[in-house]
DNA sequence: ATGCGGGTGTAATGTTATTACATCAATTGC
DNA sequence: GCAATTGATGTAATAACATTACACCCGCAT
């Protein structure tokens, strides 16, 4: 899946989310958008959709929030079999940290191969405080 | 942290969610409620902030939802060390299957010592499709 | 009896996400 | 050329999920 051409209203949405250093909910995206002729939500979650479909923006279940994926250039997001990305989220500062895990993700596929379970697509997210915050 | 004595309205979102087969929204443990004389958001709400610092339900990320902790008597919620629990979800069927899976903890542990993240809480949780209906 | 903490009841509001319907643009096949 | 199809868009309305604010009540320790 490499980076497909984006649309217009996908470009902006992509570009909100490159450029703010923290994830942000659909209505935020939205009121940095009004200027660009965004009106409805909509708008947002259709070019969201897409561009999770792409694998270039994830969603923090836990925080009902986007971010840009934080590997865009590499095989990371959608590449060749490692597909599950963890976040670690402060919760004071709102720093979200990706990162991936071989064994991690090894092992919820030997638990689900051993279920029969047919993942589709995993959350990892931990919650807590980064090491600035937590000092 | 042992079973602490619920109040009435504990005690009642939580015999909802434990009779029920799959996981629940907190409006729609409301309407169950009606009868019961709930009338409105807070009181399921309230509810479940107790039931879920006590560990005997979990709140579903990725689908807004609650269920009642899969392994109640046990150590296994909030016992020694090992906290976090992960859940397999079916898409189709929407049966929700709790697991604790020690090296997954262990992993991400580790991974947090190293960055000196301080963890609060994980959510782990994969969707896809149960053995039943991946068929 | 007074003050305090925790639980409760109610209303209003805030936040997140979707449905429904109309339009527009690019592509394909005839 | 011109329908038919497909995918993106615009707009309005509504649904679904969650919180804030305020008042009251009750048990309990001072």
């Amino acid at each position: 899946m490499n980076a497909p051409a984006l649309t217009k209203n996908q470009s902006l949405v992509f570009d909100v989310l490159t450029k703010s250093d923290g994830p942000l909910s659909a209505y935020t995206i939205l009121d940095r958008l009004r200027d660009s002729g965004f009106r409805a939500p909509l708008q947002v979650y259709r070019a969201l959709d897409k561009l999770l479909e792409h694998g270039m923006v994830h969603r923090l279940e836990s925080l009902n929030a986007f971010v840009a994926c934080a590997h865009p250039q590499s095989s990371c997001c959608t590449g060749h079999g490692h597909g599950t990305v963890a976040f670690a989220i402060c919760d004071s500062c709102g720093q979200v940290i990706e990162f991936h895990d071989h064994e991690v993700d090894h092992r919820l596929g030997d638990w689900a191969r051993g279920r029969k379970f047919r993942p589709a697509k995993t959350t990892i997210e931990i919650r807590g405080l980064c090491e600035a915050c937590a000092a």
